[in-house]
RNA sequence: GCGGGUAUGGUGGAAUAGGCAGACACAAGAGACUUAAAAUCUCUCGGGGGCGACCCCGUGCCGGUUCAAGUCCGGCUACCCGCACCA
């Protein structure tokens, strides 16, 4: 047969559609299997070969095991609220609705054009109103169980456009459209209070089936520490600062104190403060910092004294300095530090500066070089002289602090609470209420969605605020609770709210009286395997955990960890090996390929480039390869026999064999491979039975399936081969008769001989030493060891 | 700085569990077919040496364990990706 992709590959996508085969059924009798990918924003652009080779890794696995006789849900939506639309919407003065529903449909025929098998009646969109009225209920779910709270933020400004940025849009500082300098501006937002749930996000994982680097990573993000908060005393007034430091055995080495700029005890005694005029303005040099100064650039420390304070520290009684300094953040612990400059070393580094002295408690370090981190016996500490183990000492400095009411152990986690609002347009509007009465109020369920009202100008509001803002009929409405005036909350949800749940709505995409009917979650969840960017697997995924986990917590899902299974595909890099970007021109259009090569090349290709989890560069003539060997493919029709070519069950077996194992471990470069080599096999023997090339097509199918349908069809075959049975394999044909061994004399290998298969040694040794290659290097020797691994080796030691 | 990852021919990459390094491709070279080119088919293809059967070296670097190391252990180097003054 004749490869003419672009005909086959329209037929069967019609094919496919008109008969609906990859459709999910809500038979709860079957066993079930639910792939999950990462839905895409619907770009302008459309789409990378980056969602290509996310998704053909888990459409591989999807139709094999469709194959196997799973009821499969793969589906596939849109997480479409976000700032690309917006921002076009502002140039062209089209509505971001628009464009949206023109982007998706691109984005469809395109997914379509490539053959997934997708699910195409479950299709969600994250802007939908019939979807986001139920990430709203999810939020006003949150907003009744006390995870939702308004605290200031810095948010990245810009006082000439007078309009909040993100970070993408004020990188280096500098306002994207203006570029004037970005400053941060203290701001309320709206929080969700995920560090309540950060043990059980840390429990839940032992639970999941994730790569060891995924679980650290979220380990990691969550960064939870143990340690003390202890309190000290500040000299002659009522006052207590609370400090937390993950090394209490370390009190009686503190020399200072150091304070986040922000700290709370400046202004309230202000009076006290003897230089407030030098501490304001160190305060307001650190608010002028961007971000991009605070962490991208390293930097002397930098502090000043406070005078007219000083505090005591609780073990010893010494009176100690307090300083403020910016490398104190207000965000972690308590933002006040215990500073021990002779075991820490940004507290040497500000020490040293400083003048300020150095108490060594630790011994084994060279404390007057740099801060010494190590594990040493105290002294000079009292009670806790003598310790040399960390843990011990910790452990009996926590019960001093506690006999003495001026301490307890404590946890803290490097996660903050979810800053969770966005001064745009195209978002899901927090629904809450302000009434200057009764405060903070939700809107009423039965009045979601709360919908996005019509606009004519997208721009950002002025100082800060939403477009929303400047809508007079959406700010001013009824107070649900007291029915006096009140005004609308004008914020909106960040991109991650609807991708925090989306998975649970495919699984009853239309259901108007829940996110999801309990009986279908009770089928479908959890997902059995979510594959995915390494760059989502903090944020989004942890979000999407803290999500389900409250949902399941207050009853509403079935499951307490969402993804049962996750795994990551490595990015495509661009022809030159660099990162794929416009400005590089080294992007690589899938459609393209498509057109130039077909569907089919396009999936084989990358699948078969490499490691799926590594980075790979993209190779055009690797492209053309793969073309090669679908064509060959497509001939085998003319090597098709009606009699049997018992030649090739052996190599047959071990293929169904490597393939049916290789896709479940996600080594499809390997599976193809070994196709590739069987293919080599059948062409050598030059003909292949029907019933073996019939197989063959199965294992091939879920690769490369508009071909296989098209060859299954002119096979005279019934039915699609995309529904057919996984082939079986027997093992015991998957062995040889006879196997080649290494033979090795002091580990070098001299030469092979053939051996039956799982022979005893004494068989392999004769047959070994009476090889002609291996004779002269045994001759005069004496046999000192003879070493035998079943059809692999045979070393003889010899002296 | 902290955490994670990677390093194998000219290239992408293979190598269950410590057991014949380089599967499968790509590129390159030679040949066949062709008026010619493309396509296709056949052969060569880690480095060095030898007329030759063969021999020596070789998985980023240094050392170790072992009959045997790409694989395990100790110590480096380079690059990539997260997070980043986390007390």
């Amino acid at each position: 047969m004749k490869y003419q992709y672009k005909k086959i590959e329209k037929k069967w996508q019609k094919k496919w559609e008109d008969a609906q085969i990859f459709k999910a059924s809500d038979d709860f009798t079957k066993k079930k299997f639910y792939g999950l990918v990462e839905f895409p924003y619907p770009s302008g652009a459309g789409m990378h070969v980056g969602h290509i080779k996310a998704y053909t890794g888990l459409e591989v696995v999807s139709r094999k095991r469709r194959m196997q006789g799973y009821n499969v849900l793969f589906p596939i939506g849109f997480d479409a609220f976000g700032l690309p639309a917006e921002n076009y919407a502002i140039k062209t003065k089209t509505h971001p609705r628009v464009i949206t529903d023109q982007n998706i449909h691109h984005f469809s025929e395109q997914l379509k054009s490539v053959g997934y098998s997708f699910d195409w009646s479950r299709v969600v969109d994250t802007t939908d109103e019939d979807f986001y009225r139920w990430t709203q209920w999810i939020f006003l779910k949150m907003f009744e169980h006390g995870l939702v709270f308004r605290d200031k933020a810095l948010v990245n400004y810009c006082p000439s456009c007078k309009v909040v940025l993100s970070n993408e849009d004020s990188q280096g500082g500098k306002c994207d459209i203006c570029h004037s300098d970005v400053i941060q501006k203290s701001k309320d937002v709206w929080y969700l209070r995920i560090t309540q749930y950060a043990d059980k996000l840390l429990e839940g994982l032992e639970t999941v089936d994730y790569p060891p680097n995924i679980k650290l990573q979220q380990q990691n993000w969550i960064g939870r520490s143990t340690g003390a908060f202890v309190d000290f005393a500040i000299d002659g007034i009522d006052e207590k600062l609370e400090i937390y430091t993950t090394r209490p055995d370390t009190l009686f080495g503190v020399t200072f104190m150091v304070i986040a700029p922000e700290h709370p005890l400046i202004d309230k005694y202000a009076d006290k403060i003897g230089n407030l005029d030098e501490i304001k303005a160190y305060r307001a040099e650190c608010a002028k910092k961007s971000e991009f100064e605070r962490t991208q650039l390293v930097k002397d420390k930098t502090g000043v004294k406070i005078d007219g304070l000083t505090a005591v520290n609780p073990v010893n009684g010494v009176k100690i300095p307090i300083f403020i300094a910016d490398y104190v953040m207000m965000g972690y612990g308590t933002g006040a530090i215990m500073a021990v400059p002779a075991h820490d070393q940004r507290d040497f580094e500000f020490a040293t500066k400083f003048g300020i002295d150095i108490i060594e408690v630790i011994k084994g370090g060279d404390i007057t070089k740099e801060a010494y981190t190590g594990d040493g016996e105290m002294i000079n500490s009292g009670y806790l002289n003598g310790y040399t183990n960390k843990k011990d000492s910790i452990a009996r400095m926590i019960r001093e602090l506690e006999a003495r009411g001026i301490g307890r152990a404590g946890v803290q986690y490097k996660m903050k609470d979810w800053a969770f609002n966005r001064q745009r347009y195209w978002g899901e509007p927090i629904p809450i209420i302000h009434c200057p009465k009764c405060g903070m109020v939700p809107v009423p369920y039965e009045e979601l969605p709360l919908k996005l009202p019509e606009v004519e100008n997208f721009e950002p509001g002025t100082d800060g605020e939403s477009p929303l803002a400047k809508l007079d009929y959406f700010v001013h409405c009824t107070c649900p609770k007291c029915g006096g005036a009140a005004k609308r909350e004008t914020d909106t949800m960040p991109q991650w709210a609807g991708s925090s749940w989306y998975f649970l709505r495919y699984i009853d995409p239309h259901n108007t009286e829940a996110l999801a009917d309990r009986k279908k979650m009770e089928y479908w969840m959890p997902v059995d395997w979510y594959n995915g960017g390494m760059e989502h697997v903090t944020r989004h995924m942890i979000y999407s955990r803290f999500w389900h986990r409250f949902l399941y917590d207050i009853g509403v899902v079935n499951t307490p960890e969402p993804y049962a299974k996750r795994s990551a595909q490595g990015l495509v890099l661009g022809p030159d090996g660099d990162k794929m970007s416009k400005s590089k021109g080294n992007v690589v259009d899938p459609l393209d390929i498509v057109d130039d090569y077909g569907a089919d090349t396009l999936r084989t290709y990358v699948m078969f480039m490499g490691d799926y989890g590594a980075a790979a560069p993209w190779n055009d003539n690797s492209v053309k390869g793969c073309k090669r060997f679908l064509e060959r493919v497509a001939g085998l029709t003319d090597l098709m026999t009606k009699d049997a070519t018992p030649e090739l069950e052996t190599k047959l077996h071990k293929t169904i064999k490597k393939v049916s194992s290789d896709i479940e471990d996600m080594k499809f470069n390997t599976a193809i491979a070994s196709m590739m080599a069987l293919l080599n096999d059948i062409y050598d023997n030059g003909k292949i039975s029907e019933e073996y090339l019939a197989t063959y097509l199965k294992l091939l199918c879920p690769f490369a399936p508009h071909l296989c349908e098209e060859m299954w069809e002119s096979m005279g075959r019934e039915g699609f081969i995309s529904l057919a049975e996984w082939p079986e394999y027997d093992e015991a044909k998957t062995v040889d008769q006879t196997v080649e061994i290494g033979v090795q004399v002091n580990g070098k290998l001299r030469g092979t001989v053939a051996v039956p298969t799982g022979c005893d040694k004494e068989t392999a040794f004769e047959t070994a030493k009476a090889n002609e290659k291996v004779v002269p290097f045994l001759e005069g020797k004496t046999l000192v060891k003879e070493i035998y691994v079943p059809n692999k080796i045979v070393n003889f030691v010899v002296r």
